[in-house]
RNA sequence: GGACCGGUAGCUCAGUUGGUUAGAGCGUCCGCCUGUCACGCGGAAGGUCGCGGGUUCGAGUCCCGUUCGGUCCGCCA
């Protein structure tokens, strides 16, 4: 007899049908059993009556999770006895046979029948167990129609979807590689892709004029809870003849808005998409990835209270710094001891304090208010356009740690607040990153982004500008505070090439080096071009609304990188590391391994 | 590498100012039950209170160390 799924059923009134599945829940009335059989189509109800008593034995042994076959009649309950609740409950299986396919160890947690309060490591260890919940089992084919939807628009534009090898060299993101080492190579190493960079811009002078690819990229960096450790996807494309940002981003924002609205059923905040410079961001909301589902935009006082009577500021202002305010609307609400948690917060960012000013029928209320002028107060008041029961923050010091200071406040405060609304998603270009920024770690001008893009200026501002005034033309696509895209106009002219590099202390032997392959296929007729890649996992888990990565991967790794379920990474073998003569020199700690 | 939060039965949790033999619900096992639907009723088994040390007459509870998990910073597009 052919199988039937659970939600078929239906349609089989007064047939006999045949359903496998698990069972979900069973209940024995010591003269009547009843079984909840489940499948990935829903539930329905199996009715085992004593009579049958083979039936009966069997039914009698079932326990949850076991894997089941029943066949039997499908009849209609009695309206009394249907369950509004399931929508297979206007009917049950009348079980003429039933067989037990595979039982079931008892579980080491709830499957069925369990909010989402189960510890993490647990879900993680039996993961196969866990993607069985109703959740699970959403998330794993929503992810497959998001996947489908986002081929279907590349494809519809002529883009070819072209795999590039996993096992290759480093490539130049600038993350940790993951290695292999090479049996064939001894004392070689492959490193696993961080992104396909190179192959996709050397498929561009290989003459294809669109790629993509749903790409699987490996950084060895540390997780946070919108980063999965070690692997995670992309969507990675690249486009011939692109010489503008505008090209890449005009050929996106269709399926962005698509996906967000008619996949994820959210409202787009502002179309077309806002594009906003990457110093404005930093100066107006402290962040390059600002969520803008809520203003609160940084106002700069720096000319208004550089003569001020409080120290603090002119201080900071003459010292070459700056002072900046965001005044939060209904902020006089703040305890006491929130305002401190928030002042720790803000030190911990390496600001000395955190001013503020109340404003309270009429009054201001502050520990720094008697400091200031009435001109002074009078242009705090009317720039940060502060109204009764409001509150302003102030940040005085070096400017970018004022943004970063400011910005971090404005993002908690947006928290504090509830002023991020989950059914909308801000999204925005963020456009003209710096080419170079000054690495404080290193002492020395390096890339701030990828070094594959193109300067704004060409060979002319990599010779006469400072490094760090030259702009790249180089962009993120931001959404509710989250960075879910980079990419950039490239760079695919050797000697400027050679230029950027060598402006970033790396000289052309080292470039030829790392970068070889792609610099030579440059000097064959390269196309301009330009591209981007979005990271899947996060975009899904922001339209999904969940709050970690790990709940929109099917197999992901724990926050110490990992594999729980299946123990990886584990050692090997003595003999597979002869192989590849490999000797291990482990840290000792307190006398042992 | 650093900071903070957490770890009590298979699971979810309670456990008072430090005080008798560490509890509950679910699950498991046994018994009863013919209309339940996460069935119900009765019973049983199940614990290195993460681990180690300390304070104390006495520690799940207080202190120190450590380990594991999570979040954040560093790192990372």
């Amino acid at each position: 007899m052919q199988r039937t799924l659970a939600q078929e059923s239906l349609q089989h009134i007064g047939k006999e049908i045949s359903l496998s599945g698990w069972a979900s829940s069973t209940r024995d009335h010591g003269g009547l059993i009843f079984i909840d059989l489940r499948d990935h189509t829903g539930i329905v109800q199996l009715t085992i009556n004593p009579e049958n008593t083979k039936a009966f034995s069997v039914a009698e042994k079932i326990r949850d999770e076991f894997v089941i076959t029943a066949t039997g009649k499908v009849i209609e309950r009695d309206g009394s006895l249907a369950n509004k609740n399931i929508p297979t409950g206007t009917i049950e299986i009348k079980v003429d046979s039933l067989e037990i396919l595979n039982p079931s160890k008892a579980l080491p947690f709830p499957v069925m029948h369990q909010e989402d309060t189960i510890n993490e490591e647990i879900r993680l260890k039996y993961r196969f167990l866990d993607l069985r919940r109703d959740k699970m089992q959403l998330m794993l084919r929503k992810k497959d129609e998001f996947f489908t939807a986002i081929r279907a628009y590349m494809h519809d534009r002529d883009f070819v979807e072209i795999t590039t090898p996993i096992l290759t060299s480093s490539s130049p993101e600038g993350a940790r590689d993951f290695l292999v080492p090479s049996r064939l190579h001894p004392g070689k190493f492959y490193a696993l892709p961080q992104a396909p960079q190179q192959f996709k811009q050397l498929l561009m002078v290989g003459g294809v004029p669109r790629y993509f690819q749903i790409a699987p990229c490996f950084r060895d960096e540390d997780p946070r809870a919108d980063r999965h450790p070690g692997e995670f996807y992309q969507l990675d494309l690249e486009m011939a003849f692109a010489d503008k940002g505008e090209q890449v981003w005009e050929m996106m924002e269709p399926m962005v808005i698509q996906l967000t609205e008619e996949f994820a059923g959210k409202k787009v905040l502002t179309k077309p998409i806002p594009r906003i410079p990457y110093a404005e961001a930093m100066e107006k909301y402290g962040s390059d990835k600002p969520d803008l589902r809520f203003e609160m935009q940084m106002v700069d006082l720096t000319e208004d209270l550089k003569d001020t009577g409080f120290t603090v500021f002119s201080k900071a202002i003459a010292s070459g710094g700056a002072v900046k305010a965001i005044m939060c609307s209904g902020g006089s609400k703040l305890t006491r001891s929130q305002i401190d948690e928030l002042t720790e917060m803000a030190k911990k960012d390496g600001a000395g304090g955190l001013a503020y000013i109340v404003k309270e029928n009429g009054e201001y209320k502050s520990p720094v208010v008697k400091f200031l002028s009435e001109t002074e107060l009078a242009a705090i008041v009317e720039k940060t356009g502060a109204q009764d029961g409001d509150i302003i923050f102030f940040g005085a010091d070096e400017r970018n740690l004022v943004n970063k200071v400011l910005g971090k406040l404005r993002n908690k405060l947006g928290d504090i607040f509830g002023l991020k609304d989950p059914n909308i998603i801000a999204w925005a270009w963020i456009t003209d990153f710096p080419m170079y920024e000054y690495s404080e770690t290193e002492k020395k001008i390096d890339f701030s982004h990828n070094p594959f893009s193109m300067p704004r200026g060409g060979l002319e501002s990599l010779e006469k500008e400072d490094p760090l005034d030259i702009k790249a033309d180089q962009y993120d696509l931001i959404a509710n505070g989250y960075e879910l895209l980079s990419g950039a106009i490239r760079n695919y002219n050797p000697e400027v090439m050679y230029k950027a590099f060598q402006v970033a202390g790396i000289d052309r032997e080292t470039v030829d080096e790392r970068f070889g392959a792609m610099i030579r296929a440059f000097e064959y007729g390269a196309p301009p071009h330009g591209g981007c890649a979005f990271g899947l996992d996060r975009w899904f888990m922001l339209l999904m609304d969940e709050p970690n990565i790990r709940e929109v991967i099917a197999f992901p790794k724990n926050g110490s990188a990992e594999d729980v379920m299946m123990a990886a990474p584990s050692e090997i073998d003595a003999k597979q590391l002869k192989e590849l003569h490999i000797k291990t020199d482990l840290p000792k700690k307190d006398g042992k391994i």
